[in-house]
DNA sequence: GTTTTATCTGAACAAACGTTCAGATAGCTT
DNA sequence: AAGCTATCTGAACGTTTGTTCAGATAAAAC
């Protein structure tokens, strides 16, 4: 046997970077096998070669995929004039964007060792300029006295966190909506950089 | 040649376990092979067999060992009465002990999905166990109306998402001491969850 | 209808994997 | 000094790994 049916490059290809995706996120990438990603796609594992030279190459793919794909659409917001209103943006596009595609954030944090020492530098450099959005807008805020964080750098890494939090809980089927996430979750960001005035306080 | 000069079971054990929990933190569980961890300890991977039954029950007793700890740690703090005071020590303990501790707090979270189903509900149990320390602080503190959150699910993982962040960027020759770092984070988990009034709020 | 090209198979490769075990010996016990 | 036992070696096992490639064929081009 040799070349199936109704078989195509547009097609096999998506296939294969959506399995992986997948197995990778579930499994590991070194615990997942060409094979096995060979098997649910439908093809011999030597077929994946046509789509890419080794595997280390199918993670990076898929993370610089993510990461360029995570900075488009953020890049891609108006950006309000109000800082208040810039930082319920981000936190809200961030828990949205994210919720969206669990496999691929959960690779792109989890998967960052397997990568090789340069592409691993590619990744974070990505991933910093992403963090840059935010940080930039505590520091504006900062500066201009709406916000008041001790420490811009660890603030914006702390927000990241407990943004990214939430993919480790969230289920489709939970008793909260999207929307009511993203409000819990702005309202705590919000009180935790904003000037504040405890009530109660002695 | 067989039983080496100076060979013992109480050092073996030991260096065997220091191993590969560096080893693990470092490449992943299933990237780390059992010649690999014995090459490091210096015998021969047979040898690992006399200290576990298989690889599963060594990744497995890390993670246990680990998650005991911080509960008996944890368990062992004197409880004050203030829920602020409650609050406060359980952030400071927090940060500190997984600051000690990264290569065991980064595989009890990396690796979850390489436990057997048996071994990943165990753990899960004792992760459960400590998230409730802070949730009772958090339900108690909204009782009584000192606390202000929404949710106290969500926000005990939030609050816990938010400290973790910290062993994702500190290194030990970093231009903050460890007690600028607590403080710097109580400030804001504080903020987040107490009933305030925003200056210059319209 | 013929030729060309893109796509896949199926077998093969050496290397590495977790695990087992008979045999050897260092160190403790007596 | 002799015997015992805990500890380790070194080889072996059957699988599985990532990757390569000659050969086969469906689809596209002409």
């Amino acid at each position: 046997m040799a070349r199936t049916t109704g078989s195509h490059s547009d097609i096999t290809g998506p296939r294969i970077r959506e399995t992986a995706l997948r197995l990778f996120a579930r499994h590991g990438f070194a615990a997942v096998s060409m094979r096995q990603i060979a098997g649910e796609v439908g093809v011999q594992a030597g077929a994946l070669y046509n789509y890419m030279p080794d595997k280390q190459s199918l993670l990076f793919g898929l993370m610089q995929g993510h990461m360029q794909e995570l900075l488009y659409e953020s890049a891609a917001r108006t950006i309000a004039a109000d800082i208040i209103a810039r930082l319920e943006d981000f936190t809200r596009f961030h828990i949205r964007f994210h919720l969206e595609k669990p496999d691929a954030v959960f690779i792109s944090y989890m998967e960052l060792r397997n990568l090789t020492p340069e592409n691993f530098a590619i990744i974070e450099g990505l991933r910093r300029s992403y963090e840059d959005t935010l940080e930039s807008i505590l520091r504006d805020g900062s500066a201009s006295g709406v916000l008041d964080v001790t420490d811009t750098k660890i603030a914006t890494l702390a927000v990241i966190a407990m943004l990214n939090g939430v993919n480790t809980w969230y289920r489709d089927d939970g008793r909260l909506t999207l929307d009511e996430i993203e409000t819990i979750y702005w309202d705590m960001v919000r009180k935790a950089v904003v000037p504040n005035q405890p009530i109660g306080s002695d």
